[in-house]
DNA sequence: AATATATTGTGAAATCCATCACAAAATATT
DNA sequence: AATATTTTGTGATGGATTTCACAATATATT
C-alpha cells in the first residue's frame, strides 16, 4: 500500500526511473557540504568494526542535529531501520553513489608546485571520484618528467589534450598571476568545471561551473571564533 | 541628529566604544563567509586603477544580490556614497580591520609536507592575518633547517614552545593517521585554534575552537553542479 | 536651477534551512 | 505476550538569510 513512507523511492528503483537534473538540484546546498563529512566520520567509524550507526550518535559527535543529520542522509535515498539506524557500508555507498564519487572521472592539474604536489599526493583523492591523469607546468625543469606516476606536460598541449582526452574537470594550483589564463586555456579545451584554488576570482563563460578552493574563507571563520573567545576571557 | 542612519556607528567611533563579544557574535556566517571573496575581488580591482566601486558591479561580477553585498560590507562599518559607491581603498580596509587581519597573530604549523609549504609559501598569507613562525615535522632530515627563513623543530618541542611562546593558532597539515595526536599535542601547549587540513576529524575539548579545511567539501559542490549539467545535456 | 539617474540604506516580505514534536516501527526487556 | 525503549521519518514550526520595494541622497544632465 501507499502507507510505506518510501513507496515513490521504491517505486523509481523498480522502474529504473532516472533522477532527473531537476530532483538532483533539490538538494539544499548546506546538505551537500556535509555529505563529505559525514563521508569520512563514517569510514573512521567503519575501521572501529562498527557495522551499524545511528544518526543520533552521528550528530552527537559531529556536535549536529540530528534530525538535521537524517535529513541529510535520506537525500541519498539511504532508507534506515527504527532503533537500529543505519548500515554503515551501505551508507557510504549510498552517499558515495550520490554524490557521483564511485565514477572515477579524469582530470588535468595545472600548477606542479607545492599546492599541486600536495593534492596529486592526497591518495584518498580517489575516493573523491577524481583522477589526475596529467600535471601542466611552464617550468622547463619539471616538464616531461613523471611525478607518482602522472606526467609533466607544458601548458600549451592543455587544451589540445583535453580535447582530444575529453576531459572535463580542471584543477587549478598555479600563482594568482597566472591562473586566468590558464583557465581560459582550460576551458578552450572543452572542459567544463573547474576547481580553483588560486587566490583570484576567475572570469569564465557563464556555463562553466567554478568552485573556489577558498583558503581565506574558513580563515575567516577561524579567527573571528578566535576574536570573540579572546574578548570573553578578558 | 539622530536621523542620520550612521548615528550608532558614529557614536561607537567618537567615544571609542570597544565592539563587545555579543556584537561580534552578531554577523550572520554566510556574510562572514564572503568578507574574504569581496576583499580578493577588491584587492584585483584597485590594481586596475579605480578608486571607487559600487556593489551594483561587485555584484554582477561576484553573480550575488546587490542588497546583499550592501548588507554584508555594512556590518564592518563602512559607509557609501549614493550615486558613487564605496572608496576602494577604504572598504579594503574596514573589511581587514574587521577579520582582525591587520594584527598579524603568530601561528605554528605542523606538518613540513607539499601542502604545509605551500601554506608556508603562500606569500598573500600574511594579508589574512596569520604569520607561521615556526614548522614542525617528526621527519629526522627535514628537522633544524630552515624553510624560507621559518625554522623546522621536532614534533615533541611543540608544546613547551607554544607556552613560552603564548601561541594562539595551530595549523595542521600532517597526515590523517597523526592528526589527532599532533593537535592533542597542540591543545597541550594552550593553542586555542586549530585549522585542519588533515581529512580527519579532531576530537578535542569543545572550547578549542577547530575549523577544518575540507577540500572534500567543496569538490562534493564541484562534481554534484557538474553531473547536473551534464544531465541536462543529455 | 530643475530634472534625470544611479546608488545607498533599510524595513518588510519571501524563501530557505534548522529544529521541534510526534506517530510508526523495530528491537529489547519483563 | 505485553511493555518499554530507541530510533526513523516527516509534517509543522521557528529562525535565519536573502530578496524585494522604496525613500533618501549625491551626482550628472538639460
Amino acid at each position: 500500500m501507499t502507507s510505506s513512507p518510501h513507496f515513490h523511492i521504491l517505486i523509481e528503483k523498480i522502474f529504473s526511473i532516472n533522477v532527473t537534473a531537476e530532483e538532483l538540484k533539490s538538494i539544499p546546498e548546506p546538505s551537500l557540504r556535509r555529505l563529505p563529512v559525514y563521508l569520512q566520520y563514517l569510514q573512521n567509524a567503519r575501521e572501529t568494526g562498527k557495522t551499524e550507526i545511528s544518526t543520533t550518535l552521528i550528530a552527537r559527535d559531529l556536535r549536529l542535529d540530528p534530525t538535521q543529520v537524517r535529513k541529510d542522509l535520506a537525500y541519498t535515498g539511504i532508507i534506515g531501520k527504527p532503533k537500529i539506524g543505519y548500515n554503515i557500508d551501505i551508507l557510504i555507498n549510498s552517499i558515495e553513489d550520490y554524490l557521483n564519487w564511485n565514477n572515477l572521472s579524469d582530470a588535468f592539474l595545472a600548477g606542479a608546485g607545492n599546492l599541486g604536489l600536495a593534492l596529486l599526493g592526497f591518495e584518498q583523492f580517489t575516493k573523491y571520484g577524481i583522477k589526475i591523469v596529467a600535471l601542466f607546468d611552464n617550468d622547463g625543469r619539471k616538464i616531461d618528467r613523471e611525478v607518482k606516476g602522472v606526467p609533466v606536460l607544458p601548458v600549451e598541449k592543455m587544451a589540445s589534450l583535453a580535447k582530444r582526452m575529453h576531459i572535463h574537470i580542471g584543477i587549478i594550483t598555479v600563482p594568482a598571476s597566472s591562473a586566468q589564463s590558464v583557465a581560459e586555456q582550460m576551458v578552450a579545451g572543452g572542459i567544463k568545471a573547474i576547481w580553483n584554488f588560486a587566490p583570484k576570482m576567475l572570469k569564465l563563460p557563464e556555463e562553466i561551473i567554478v568552485e573556489n578552493a577558498q583558503f581565506a574563507t574558513s580563515l575567516a571563520v577561524l579567527t573571528r571564533k578566535l576574536a570573540e573567545s579572546l574578548k570573553m576571557v578578558e
